[in-house]
DNA sequence: GACCAATATTTCGAAATCAGTATTATTCAT
DNA sequence: ATGAATAATACTGATTTCGAAATATTGGTC
C-alpha cells in the first residue's frame, strides 16, 4: 500500500470519519473547535490560554474568542492564577464534563466496534504501530522541514 | 490500548499531525478547506457541486463559496453539464494539478518516513488493518446510532 | 403543450470567525 | 523605581459560513 492509495481511501470514506463528530454536535451548540478545546482542557484538567493557543496553533486572540464562547455557554470557567496573576487558568464545568464524557463514550463505542473486528494479533500490532508512529512524530523532529518553532506562548508583536 | 489512551495520544501530539498541512499552505493562499476540496476534485477528476457539499458535509451555499474562491484564483473551472444543465461540473486547472502533485509529494515523504521506521511485518499488518477498518466503516452501517440519513446517499447523475 | 413538483445551484444578507494590532495588567531584572 | 518581557483581552477589518429566498432546469402528468 502506497501513500496515494491511503489518500484515496481517506477521501472516499471521509464522511464516515467525520460523522461521529457531526452527530455529537447536533444536540448542543458546540462547534468542532469548541469540542476540541474542551477535550484539550479535559486532558489537562486545567490549562492556561497560551497553551491552548499553542496546541491548536491559533493566535491568542482567537483562543480568547473560543473560550469566551465556552464561558458564555457555561462550559468552562476562567480563573486567575494566584502565583502569576497575568495567567488565566481554564477549567471545565460539570456540565462540560458530562458532555465530554458522553462524547468519549460514543467515540469508545466506535473504537470498540472497530477493534472487535480485528484479530487479537492485529489488535496487538495496531497498538504497537500507533505507539511507534507517535514516537516517531515526537522524537525525530521531522528532518524534512525546519518548522519555524515559535516559543511556547510567544505572541507576534512588532517591535520598533 | 483503550480508546482513552488513543484520544490522549492524539491530543498530546495534535500539533505534529496538523503541522504538515500548515506548512503546505505557507506558499500559496490556500486554506485547508481549499486543499481538501482540490484533493476531492482531483480524486474524482470531475465532480459536481452537490457531491462536494455531501462529501464534506457542508451546505451547498458554502460549497459555492469555496469553489468561487478556487475559480477566482485559477485553481478550478466550472462547466455546465450538457445532459442536465442544472448541474455544474468542477474540474482542476493545470495550475491546481501541479500543486496537488506537490502536496502529495510532501505527504508521501512523511508517509515513507513513518513506514521506514516500521518492520516489514508491521508494514504488512498496517496495510491490512487499514483496509479492514475502511471496510468496516463502509459496509457495516454503524449499528450504534441511527444517522438521520437524508436520502439514500448516492444519487445517480449522469455527467454528459 | 402547459403546469407543477422536484432538483441543482447561486445569490443575498446576517452572523460567526479570524488574524493582526493595540491595550491593560503583571512580573522580573536591574 | 524603571523598563523590558509576558499573559491575556479589546478592538478592528476582512473573510467565511450558512440558512432562506431566488433562478434555472428537468421530469412527470393532465
Amino acid at each position: 500500500m502506497n501513500y496515494s492509495a491511503v489518500i484515496d481511501l481517506v477521501l472516499d470514506n471521509i464522511k464516515k470519519f467525520v460523522f461521529p463528530e457531526e452527530w455529537l454536535n447536533l444536540d448542543c451548540t458546540l462547534s468542532k473547535q469548541d469540542v476540541f478545546a474542551m477535550l484539550l482542557i479535559n486532558r489537562h484538567g486545567e490549562i492556561i490560554m497560551s497553551r491552548i493557543a499553542d496546541y491548536v496553533n491559533i493566535p491568542m486572540s482567537t483562543a480568547t474568542g473560543i473560550i469566551d464562547r465556552l464561558v458564555k455557554n457555561g462550559y468552562c470557567v476562567r480563573r486567575r492564577s494566584e502565583s502569576d496573576r497575568r495567567v488565566v487558568v481554564i477549567s471545565l464545568t460539570e456540565k462540560a464534563k458530562k458532555i465530554i464524557s458522553a462524547i468519549k463514550s460514543v467515540g469508545n463505542d466506535y473504537f470498540e466496534h472497530i477493534m472487535q473486528a480485528l484479530t487479537p494479533e492485529e489488535q496487538k500490532f495496531l497498538s504497537s504501530i500507533i505507539l511507534k508512529i507517535m514516537g516517531i512524530l515526537n522524537n525525530q523532529n521531522i528532518s524534512l522541514k525546519n518548522k519555524k518553532e515559535k516559543g511556547p506562548g510567544m505572541q507576534k508583536i512588532k517591535i520598533e
